[in-house]
DNA sequence: CCTTGACTTAGAGTCCACTCTAACTCCTAA
DNA sequence: TTAGGAGTTAGAGTGGACTCTAAGTCAAGG
C-alpha cells in the first residue's frame, strides 16, 4: 500500500526533529515532498529509505553541501551511478582516516587512564612498605 | 636546558594555529603562559606536552568545555587523580561508542558502494547476452 | 630615524548545523 | 462556535569552535 506518513511519524522513526526535517528539505538535501490535500507534508517510503541514508552519512560527518551533491546527482541524473559511487568513495575514505585518527587517540587516553589507575593502586598501599 | 618556545613554534609543533593557542589560554583550557620580558609567550616543553594531549581530547570529539574542566583539575587539584580518570573514563565510554557507529554507518556506505560497483558491471555488459 | 615583522590585546566576524519564533491555516471534538 | 492541536512559512536566534581585525608595542636592520 501506499503508506505515507505524517512528518511527526517520520520524525519518530528517523530521530530527526520535525524543524530539522523541514530545513533538510528547504536546503535541497530531501526533494520537495509531497502534499496532502491540506498542504501538510506525506512522506513515502522511498523518501524515508533516503533520509535514513542521509543520516548515515550525517553521522560520518559528511557536511550538508556534500549530501546537497550526493541528492542532486540522485535526483537530476538518477543513471550517473559513477558520479555518486566516486562521491562515496572519496566519503569513505575520509572516514577510513577518522577512524584510524580516532583510534590512536583512543589509545593514548587509554594509557593515560591505565597510568592514572596505577597511580592510586600505589597510593593506596602503605608508605612505609613491609 | 629549559627550552622555551615561541608560539609560532607551538603552533608549528602542534598544528594549531597561533590564534588557537591564544584562544585556548582565554578559554583556560591551557594555563597562563609564562612571559619573555617583552610580553611574549614562552612555552615550556610542559605546556607542550599538555597541548598535545588537549588535542587529543579534541580530536575525539570533547567540547572545549570538558577539556576546561579537566584542565582545572589539573592545575587546581593536582592529586585528584580520581576525579581526572572518571573524567577520561567517561569520554573514553562516548568515544567507544561513536567508533562503533562509525564502523555501523560505514558498512551502509561500504554496501553501497558495492551495490552501484555491481550496476556499473551489468551497464557494461552487452544488452543480449550471448 | 624609519620600516618591517613578530608579537600583544579586546572584541568582532564567520561557518556550520541546527533550533526556535511568530503569524497563519485547517480540522476536529466539546 | 470556539478552543485545541497539528500543520505551514519566512526568517531570526543559538552554540560551538574557531578565525580574523584593528590598534598598539617592541626590537632589529638599513
Amino acid at each position: 500500500m501506499e503508506q505515507e506518513l505524517t512528518i511527526q511519524q517520520v520524525a519518530q522513526a528517523t530521530g530527526l526533529s520535525t524543524h530539522t526535517l523541514r530545513y533538510y528539505e528547504r536546503c535541497d538535501l530531501i526533494a520537495p515532498i509531497h502534499r496532502a490535500n491540506n498542504g501538510h507534508r506525506r512522506y513515502s517510503a522511498q523518501d524515508i529509505r533516503w533520509i535514513q541514508f542521509l543520516t548515515k552519512l550525517r553521522m560520518t560527518g559528511m557536511p550538508l553541501r556534500q549530501i546537497q551533491q550526493y541528492a542532486t546527482l540522485l535526483r537530476q541524473q538518477p543513471d550517473a551511478i559513477q558520479a555518486r559511487r566516486a562521491l562515496l568513495e572519496a566519503h569513505r575514505q575520509t572516514v577510513v582516516q577518522h577512524l584510524q585518527e580516532l583510534q590512536e587517540n583512543l589509545a593514548v587516553i587509554d594509557w593515560k587512564i591505565q597510568h592514572y589507575k596505577e597511580i592510586e593502586e600505589n597510593l593506596s598501599k602503605p608508605v612505609v612498605p613491609q
